[in-house]
DNA sequence: GCCAATGATATCCTAAAATATATCAAATCG
DNA sequence: CGATTTGATATATTTTAGGATATCATTGGC
C-alpha cells in the first residue's frame, strides 16, 4: 500500500487505542463493522475519503491538506508517543 | 456529500487552478483521465484516498490528520483570508 | 469567423471497497 | 479454569470508484 494510507491509517489507529475503543467499539460509532476496521488499519483495503473522514473524527482527528513544499512545522499527530524503541509486535 | 470532502477537493482544485493546470495537464500528470478529475472536482464521487493523495501531491499539498479538538491553529492551504491580524502568526 | 482548449456529462466495463456474517486464536478477567 | 473480549480473516453479495471514450457547450485566441 502506498505508505503515506499507511501513515494515515496508523495515526488512525493509535487515537483509537489512546481513547480506548474497541475495533467493534468504533465500528459501531461509526456504524461500520469490525472487519471493515481491521482491514484497514491493517492496510489492506484502500478506504474511501468519507470512511477515513469518519473514523478519523471519531476519534477527535481531521484530516486536511497542508502545503507539502513547506517544512513539515507543525504537522499532525505524528509521533504518538515519543520514540519508542523496538519489539512491541501489537497483538 | 460529505462537506468535509467537498472541502478537500474544493482545496486541491484551487491549488490546480493557482498552479495553471487543465483538468486535462493535472490528468496526464496523475494517470487520470480528465472526466474522473471533473467528477471529483464537482464532489459527483467519494474519491479513495490514494486518489486524493495522488491529486493533492500533483499540486504540491499533503494529506495529514490533526487534532480536532483542538484550535483550528495553523491548518490548511485554507485560510479562507490570510493571516489575519490576529496573534499567532503560524510560525 | 474558425479553431483549440477547457470543463461537464454520458456510457460501458472492470476493479475494488463496503456490507453482512461467521469463525477462530489469542488475550484478559473474574 | 471457563467466559468474554478483541482483532484477524474468509466468503458471498452489493455498491461504487475508476478507466476508456466520446460528445458538447463555452471560452479565448488569432
Amino acid at each position: 500500500m502506498s505508505s503515506a494510507i499507511e501513515h494515515l491509517t496508523k495515526t488512525i489507529k493509535a487515537a483509537r487505542q489512546r481513547s480506548h475503543l474497541s475495533q467493534r467499539a468504533l465500528g459501531r460509532k461509526v456504524g461500520m463493522p469490525q472487519a471493515q476496521i481491521s482491514k484497514i488499519e491493517n492496510a489492506a483495503v484502500d478506504p474511501k475519503i468519507s470512511t477515513l473522514v469518519a473514523l478519523a473524527r471519531a476519534v477527535d482527528l481531521e484530516l486536511t491538506l497542508v502545503p507539502r513544499t513547506d517544512s513539515p512545522r507543525f504537522n499532525a499527530v505524528d509521533s504518538p508517543h515519543p520514540p519508542e524503541k523496538e519489539g512491541l509486535s501489537p497483538r
